[in-house]
DNA sequence: CCGACTTTGTGCATCGGTTCACAAAGGGCT
DNA sequence: AGCCCTTTGTGAACCGATGCACAAAGTCGG
C-alpha cells in the first residue's frame, strides 16, 4: 500500500462542519504572511481545542511535521481540496427579497471557490433588475436556467410557502444540493442534501440561555 | 413538592437547539386548526425521529396525554416559555450592510417575540436613514443606545475588522448575548453567549458532500 | 364498568464525538 | 553524530446524544 495515502473515505460529520473554520483561520494566516502553525496557535485561532484540531487533521492524512507544526501553504490546498474547493461551483439563489439579495452580494461566497451563476425570482417587478451584476430572471426559466448554467448548488430564499414547490422542481432537474433558508422542512429523496439555516432559531437559542442567566439560581417561576 | 413540577435544571443543549424547530411545526399546525398531535405527527412535521421527540419534550415535563398526544396550543405555550419567548427581548443590530438590512427586515424575529429596538453603523451615507421602520444611529451612539432602549441581545453584522471592536464595546456595556454574523472567532468573558452563523459554510459542507456523490465509488484521486 | 387500543415516557444499549495523556517523530544545537 | 526539545498523531477512557422497544397510562366504544 502506498505509503502516503492515510486519506480514509469517511470523515466523521463533525471534522467536515469544522474544516471551513480552519481554512478561514489559515487564510487570515497565509494573508499575514505566516509559513507555518503549531495546532495549538492554529486551534486558538479557529476557536476550538488543540487535540480536536489534530485528530481532525489526522483524518485528511498526516500533513504535519513533528517538532514544527503544519505549513500553512501546505494545508490550505488540502483542505480546501478535501471539501472541493479547489473546483468552482455554479450557485443559483432563487428569491431575490432583502435575503436573497444580501446573499447575492455576500462576499463569502465567491472568495470560497462558489459563483453565484443565476438569480431568480417569481416577482415581476424584480425580474429583469441587475443584482450583484447579474440578471435577474423569471421563475419560469427556472430548470432552462440550472441546466444552462450548470448549477449544482441551489440556495433557497424564497417565502416559506414557496419553497417545496421549487425545491421539487430543481430536484426533478437533477440538483442534489440545496441550502435552505426558508422557515419550512423540505421534503427531498435521500439522495439529496439539504442543509438550513434558520436565523431565528439562533436568536431562541440565544435567548434561552439570557434567561436562565437573568433568572440566576432562584428562577421563581410559579406556573402562571 | 409540587406533582407537576419534573421540570428540570439543565436541559440537555441538543435538545434546546430543536425546541424552536418543533416551536415552528406547532405554529403551522395552530394556524390550520389542529388542536392536538400526536409524536409521530409533530416529530415528521419537524423533521426528526418521534423517540428524539418524546424524550426531548420529557425533558420539559409531562405535557402529554397518553393514548392521545400534545395538546398544541399548551404546548406552543410550554416550549414559548421554556425558551423565554414569552418575555420581549430588545435586539440591536449593527452594521446595517446587504445583511444587516435583510435581517432588519426578516420577519421571523418579530414573530418570536424579538423586537429590532436599534439599528447601528459607522458610515455617515447611511446613518441618519430610515431602515424598516427604524432610523439608523451612529456608532459612536452605540453604548447609549444599548442602555437607553434596553438592548439584550446585540446582533453583528459588520465587516470582519469591525467585529471585535464593537463586541468588546457591547460586552463592556453588559450585554451578554451575542449573534455574530462576521467571519472571525470573537473573544469574549465566558459570562458572554456567542452564536455564529456563517453563511459560506454551510455551502462548504454541501460541496464536500456533492463532490463525494460526484465523484461515486471510483474517486480516482490520485494526488495531484 | 370493563377491555381493547393508542400513544406517551423512559430504561437501556449503542454510537459518535471529545478529551486526556503519551509514545513516536522530526528539527536544531553543540 | 548524538542529544534534547518541541510538537504531532493516536490509543483509550469518557461523555452526551440517539434510537429501540416496552411497560405504564390514559381514552373510547360497547
Amino acid at each position: 500500500m502506498s505509503p502516503s495515502q492515510p486519506r480514509d473515505r469517511g470523515i466523521p460529520e463533525a471534522t467536515v462542519a469544522r474544516l471551513p473554520l480552519y481554512l478561514r483561520a489559515l487564510h487570515g494566516m497565509a494573508e499575514r504572511g505566516i509559513a507555518t502553525v503549531s495546532s495549538e496557535d492554529l486551534a486558538a485561532a479557529a476557536g476550538v481545542n488543540s487535540a480536536k484540531l489534530r485528530k481532525d487533521l489526522s483524518h485528511l492524512g498526516s500533513y504535519g511535521t513533528r517538532g514544527v507544526g503544519y505549513d500553512v501553504e501546505y494545508l490550505v490546498y488540502q483542505i480546501s481540496r478535501e471539501l472541493g474547493l479547489t473546483q468552482d461551483w455554479a450557485v443559483a439563489i432563487v428569491g431575490v427579497g432583502n435575503l436573497g439579495r444580501a446573499l447575492a452580494n455576500y462576499g463569502g461566497f465567491v472568495s470560497r471557490g462558489f459563483r453565484v451563476a443565476a438569480l431568480v425570482d417569481a416577482d415581476p417587478e424584480v425580474v429583469g433588475d441587475t443584482i450583484a451584476g447579474l440578471n435577474v430572471e423569471h421563475i419560469d426559466e427556472l430548470e432552462a436556467v440550472i441546466k444552462r448554467r450548470g448549477v449544482s448548488i441551489v440556495v433557497l430564499a424564497t417565502p416559506a410557502a414557496a419553497a417545496q414547490e421549487v425545491c421539487d422542481r430543481v430536484v426533478a432537474v437533477g440538483v442534489t444540493s440545496i441550502l435552505n433558508f426558508a422557515p419550512v422542512v423540505l421534503s427531498v429523496p435521500d439522495t439529496v442534501d439539504v442543509r438550513k439555516v434558520d436565523l431565528s432559531i439562533e436568536l431562541q437559542i440565544l435567548a434561552f440561555h439570557e434567561q436562565r442567566k437573568a433568572g440566576g439560581p432562584l428562577m421563581a417561576v410559579d406556573s402562571q
